[in-house]
DNA sequence: CTCCTACCTGCAAGTATTCGCAAAAGCAAT
DNA sequence: ATTGCTTTTGCGAATACTTGCAGGTAGGAG
């Protein structure tokens, strides 16, 4: 997957500077095919060069979703994950009784989506988001006890 | 809006113990017709009763969510905000780029959310929840710049 | 009204993430 | 190669929650 070298042309010619830290971080997540925590991403990148702080992942990690080369989803686990924008396009259905999580097709925001582009002008990011709810197990304890 | 009753009846329905503390954080969100924040209900729960811990307050708004009496949304503004199910239902549209909010219709999302029951069994909660994407300026911005 | 017990709360410590600031280092122009 | 300006980083402290645990109390049984 050597989709680094796009991200950091693009960073490039958005007149940001590629830092050593940045570049070990856009390659962390671009080689991964799943998400990743800020901590895991952290673990990786010490591995190669020790001494990149904490601090710089969190906000190099939000500074690649600001400019639309990553994706990040809270899915109520505790960390935020993150993933390249190459992670296949997905949403993740999220029981808040049991925490379950349903992995959606993202073909199901389609409409909405272009829906949103022409009432109110906002591009929005549904290639990989999470919604919160009720699994169907959860729906019918609920029915059940009223 | 006397709908802490209705809230607590509910609870004590479904077998849970009604608590003091329980019962100002329920009458707090629901006479506040907009969102608060954890912190605000914490100052207006302490302003009749001192004493209780802001462990209770986020343990109690989260069990809230939990029991279908309150939602709970993430604008990315440094505070999860918390509402009542009688806050009228709408989208926030939160840019990524320059933070602006814009609050959209949920008839936007009424054909997603009988799709989601239909092909997931999936009962998702979208009377009040927030989308990342970018504003119309900010995308006239990414684009210009490449 | 009293007892019992599972459910709740207060407290203090822990975790995940953010922020302010001074020092370091890209990178464009000499 | 050197300089200079501005962005970016490391560090430590702050913030926004979360958790473990021991003691407190709601609410049903007697
Ligand atoms: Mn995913
Ligand atoms: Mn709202
Ligand atoms: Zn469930
Ligand atoms: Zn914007």
């Amino acid at each position: 997957m050597p989709h680094c070298h796009t991200s950091i042309e693009t960073l490039r010619r958005r007149g940001y500077r590629i830092t050593p830290q940045r570049a070990l971080i856009i390659e962390a997540i671009a080689h991964s095919c799943r998400h990743m925590t800020a901590e895991e991403v952290f673990a990786r990148v010490q591995q190669r060069t020790p001494g990149v702080n904490i601090a710089t992942i969190y906000r190099t990690l939000d500074f690649l979703v600001k400019e639309g080369l990553a994706h990040r989803a809270d899915l109520g686990s505790g960390q935020v994950i993150y993933a390249t924008i190459q992670h296949g396009p997905h949403i993740h259905l999220v029981c808040r009784q049991c925490g379950t999580v349903i992995e959606a097709d993202e073909q199901l925001i389609a409409a909405l989506r272009v829906q949103l582009q022409q009432q109110y002008g906002f591009a929005a990011d549904l290639q990989h988001f999470a919604l919160s709810g009720l699994c169907r197990d959860c729906q019918e304890r609920f029915e059940t006890e009223q």
